[in-house]
DNA sequence: TTAATTTACGCAAACGATTGCGTAAAATGG
DNA sequence: CCATTTTACGCAATCGTTTGCGTAAATTAA
């Protein structure tokens, strides 16, 4: 029944005097092997509950069965839910899905995707918190034929697989929406400057603005890195010099820093200014007043990676065509 | 520079002409080999960016120096935050993290703990969805040596390592608060029945209202699995028959449906209804009115958790001594 | 100077599974 | 009835490391 050690192919074979590859052959059910045979090792193999050493497996095969994603934090939603529609892919198709976070630290990032390579992951689901030529640099330097497909942040060349939303026209979207509902200062809550993401939404945020024939003023733009403490500082600054009569945040929890700071000044202005940001938390639309949101197509976004990476894995012929897939969001909560 | 194919240690035997033992003990620094040649062998290891594979060192080794994490979902705040703690610990001692998640499924919880197994992770943190004779049951065929920590929901017998918060402690505390505040009919949403950490908390509830001298009125308990669609029908249900004047909610999921459902009730009731629920959600204190919270200590369980488990894996000696961590929960918005 | 020891390395087995090839015995063909 | 094919299995190499043991050469001891 339950055995002190998992039991292996040699104490099958002794126990039934049979030898090694026998018994390999018979548990995947070769034509080579007797029915007879068969039935008896797989039998007695079901009896004492063996299953196949996976690190033996995988170093003969050279290949694992499983694929890895890299995010920056699992807890925000967005994330979560590309997650889920990795996991979505990835199990129908027999492949284990496993999760890193890396509190968007560099020396973080490049560790977990070294040893990604090291364990042999078949693939890779990456959304870099790290600037993408050092990213770049580190994917070469472990040796190749590790497949990647990147997502929500992505590298600027074409020399890669990449899943994206629509980040230029869903800022555009927000950023036209407030202007209709009669905004003029609109502060833009940027994430860290460089990455896709800041640069597209931040270029959506100014092509509006001039849409409608207002100046794009810098003193509403504010980066912030990944500490609350930058985020908490600009904001305070905005309000003091600037009080813009509404945001547009970059992110989820700048989303919800914004509106912190917005609900914490006196009566008026509270529930004057309005936010819209990107966030796809599930109970956003529970806040009074309303934040507005810009939802990603999260849950796609993960199958849709998890397809393209699956496909370069299994893919036989080596010529590599790369994907480039954009797909929109929409802006909710706008009463 | 950038190899097609990683290079390994037989690659460099060839290039130095020396053994692939000599190669191997070179980079490990072994006092069996020469200053000479050491400095040589690591010196063109680093070069050309030579990175141990790590599943043939996992299975020489029979270890693989990563533990796995097991819960029903990532994008709920108290386990993103128990995860959290765990990487913390963890990778201080040269630990990576895995995680997976089960989303309440059965039938992936034993899917996943069965491939934990098999790709011998060193140790295990669970909290299981499935009940627990099954879970025991599945440990008990995976052919022993995976130490497994117990955390959040757990077995009730103590023939294992298990972390949890207090509550029994925090439920009572929660609904003694409503108690205080005038509330006489509280509905309680419990989670599934038959798992811990419903059962303490209902006996929390029910031992917190006898104290005050009301009655337990089982119709104001309900049972809700994962479903969403459960709870929507508990609680309608609930506001047609019985309408209480407070919920106490088990889980973070029920504390976001009961608030969601009391603001949809017309205007005198939604602003009288209080809600306290379990929920780690890092932005629920921004809902107005007020969900108040029961705030578990998830970060610390996660550690903690994780140096129990560190310490069974490398423990010397085999004498098991099972350990018991409770911790206390806060209870905050309260105003 | 000779024996004992140490140094510095190589050989080969091992971890657990897979698989190409070889080969008895059985089956088939003519 | 003999030659050929098929069936059913075993042997041994392999995946990339690690490590016990063996052994020449170098060093030390006496």
């Amino acid at each position: 029944m339950d055995q002190e050690r998992p039991v292996k192919l040699s104490d099958i074979s002794k126990a039934l005097n049979l030898s090694v590859s026998t018994v390999s052959r018979a548990l995947k059910d070769s034509h080579e092997i007797g029915e007879e045979t068969k039935k008896i090792v797989q039998s007695y193999a079901a009896r004492v509950n063996y299953r196949p050493n996976l690190i033996a497996q995988s170093l003969k095969e050279m290949n694992t069965r499983y694929i890895a994603i890299i995010v920056p934090e699992i807890s925000n939603s967005f994330f979560a839910e590309v997650v889920n529609g990795v996991e979505f892919v990835a199990n129908n198709q027999g492949y284990h899905v496993v999760i890193y976070q890396t509190h968007d630290s560099t020396e973080r990032e490049i560790n977990i995707i070294r040893d990604v390579a090291r364990r042999k992951a078949d693939g890779l689901l990456l959304s870099p918190s790290t600037n993408q030529k050092e990213v770049k640099e580190v994917m070469k330097s472990i040796g190749a034929k590790l497949p990647v497909v990147y997502f929500d942040r992505v590298p600027s060349d074409n020399y890669c697989h990449k899943v994206v939303c629509d980040n230029y026209q869903a800022a555009f979207d927000a950023t036209t929406w407030l202007i209709k509902l009669g905004k003029r200062r609109i502060a833009h809550m940027a994430g860290p400057s460089g990455i896709s993401i800041s640069i597209e939404r931040l270029a959506g945020y100014s092509a509006a603005l001039l849409n409608a024939g207002i100046s794009v003023d810098p003193n509403l733009i504010r980066y912030s890195n990944f500490l609350a403490r930058e985020a908490w500082d600009n904001l305070r600054d905005l309000e003091e010099k600037f009080q813009p009569d509404a945001y547009f945040a970059s992110s989820d929890r700048l989303s919800f820093y914004c509106y912190e700071a917005v609900q914490k000044l006196p009566e008026p202005r509270a529930l004057e200014v309005k936010i819209v940001g990107f966030t796809n938390a599930p109970f956003a639309h529970l806040l009074r007043p309303k934040l507005s949101a810009i939802v990603q197509p999260a849950f796609d976004m993960g199958k849709i990676a998890a397809e393209m990476l699956l496909n370069t894995i299994t893919k036989k012929n080596k010529d590599i065509e790369y994907g480039f897939i954009k797909l929109p969001a929409v802006l909710k909560n706008t009463e």
